[in-house]
DNA sequence: GTCTATACACAGATAGAC
DNA sequence: GTCTATCTGTGTATAGAC
């Protein structure tokens, strides 16, 4: 699979992101319209987003943020109670489209080799289709309630665990060696991480997200296929 | 080398380090008395990286930093002008101490594979060593200045380019296979960083750090090596 | 060299007109 | 549903006593 495909798949997907995150969060959006709701939370997430990836959520202002989205400090108010809760809103969807995502694209027919190429992939395009989300989501864990980021914590372990069952199930199956595959998964995610983290880096050496996915793919199953190409 | 090894050398460099602040500094410290500085600047140090750490150095406020510190809102600006100098004077101190020691542990009689080892352990060992700094610098890069984040970013690349030219040097040398060696060396970055970013889940999966280093010198050399345990 | 008390700006949040 | 004007708390920073 190739970025471009998954990017058409993605767009069904994105489509409907903020239809849901105004049917989550009915109770609280004080507005009940819910084209307006829509368009206007789209507004006001990517402002946040843009803001928060340059300087820091904390050091977003309501001001500031008031000003990116074009909506006054009186209507940001009717779309979430406090600022607190804007945060909260941004990574639960985040982590909700995460892992329907990898859901619905790891189908059980497909072998161990090709489940392993298909989470890579769809981790790393999925990162650079939604960068800003999966940015924000890493860089503001830590400022979080102790409870938002132990949600976040098993979302990560969740999120490596599926690539440790893929391993896993590999070398049961006898096509791919025999390694901690513990920490195999952790290291793949860190590398997979590695795409959205640094972006100033791979853009400035003018590396696609194909190229980087493919180099992904290539190192990794080298490393573990039994029957490779090396 | 062991942790426990490189623990005793790199404290000959621990006590250096609020002195060297402290006469780089002289200029923007108000207080005269070198033993002064020097024990204060550690308690503001050890303060500001745990707060921030915490909640992010935005979120910390001179109140929380006077009471963490036990010193007093007004003493606390006899020792930087205002709270963006404080992270400047981090920041930098961070980087003096990282190219410093890289500088110094890589002797040029060692061969390509040694000196893969001993920079790959250099920096988990140092980056452990030095937990609170690292990550603090990881963490707040983005919410600095424009200038600041540019030499923040020639830091990563400089410190890329060390085991960029380590690869490239075993490979004319023969002893390294022939790789994309600027993809494995930012590849290889992000595997180091992933110790100190994510040590809640090694931490709790008692993976220490010498079986980190250990794991990642051998997953590392098995791949690159031509002649080896492989 | 360090403290307490205070100045002043700006933060998040809301009331009430439209 | 959205705006402007305003409340109140907290932020950084400093003045001046000790």
């Amino acid at each position: 699979m190739r970025y471009i495909e998954f990017k058409k798949i993605f767009m069904d997907y994105k489509d409907a992101i903020y239809q849901e995150i105004y049917s989550e969060n009915r109770d609280i959006i004080r507005v009940k319209k819910e084209n307006t709701v829509v368009r206007n939370l789209e507004k006001i997430f990517e402002a946040t987003l843009k803001i928060s990836n340059k300087k820091g959520f904390q050091a977003m202002s309501m001001r500031n943020l008031s000003q990116e989205s074009g909506l006054s400090m009186g209507a940001l108010y009717a779309y979430f109670p406090g600022k607190e809760e804007l945060l909260e809103m941004l990574q639960r969807q985040h982590s909700n489209i995460m892992s329907r995502i990898f859901e619905d694209r790891l189908k059980n027919n497909m072998d161990a080799a090709e489940k392993l190429e298909t989470a890579i992939r769809t981790h790393i395009y999925l990162s650079e289709a939604m960068q800003p989300w999966f940015y924000f989501a890493y860089m503001e864990v830590k400022n979080m309630p102790r409870a938002k980021q132990e949600k976040s914590m098993a979302g990560e372990l969740a999120s490596e665990k599926i690539f440790y069952d893929i391993l896993l199930e590999g070398f049961e199956k006898k096509v791919f060696r025999d390694k901690n595959h513990q920490m195999i998964a952790s290291l793949l995610k860190a590398l997979l991480q590695d795409w959205y983290l640094k972006r100033w880096k791979y853009r400035a050496r003018k590396i696609s997200v194909d190229e980087y996915a493919d180099f992904i793919v290539e190192t990794v199953k080298s490393f573990l296929l039994l029957t490779g190409p090396n």
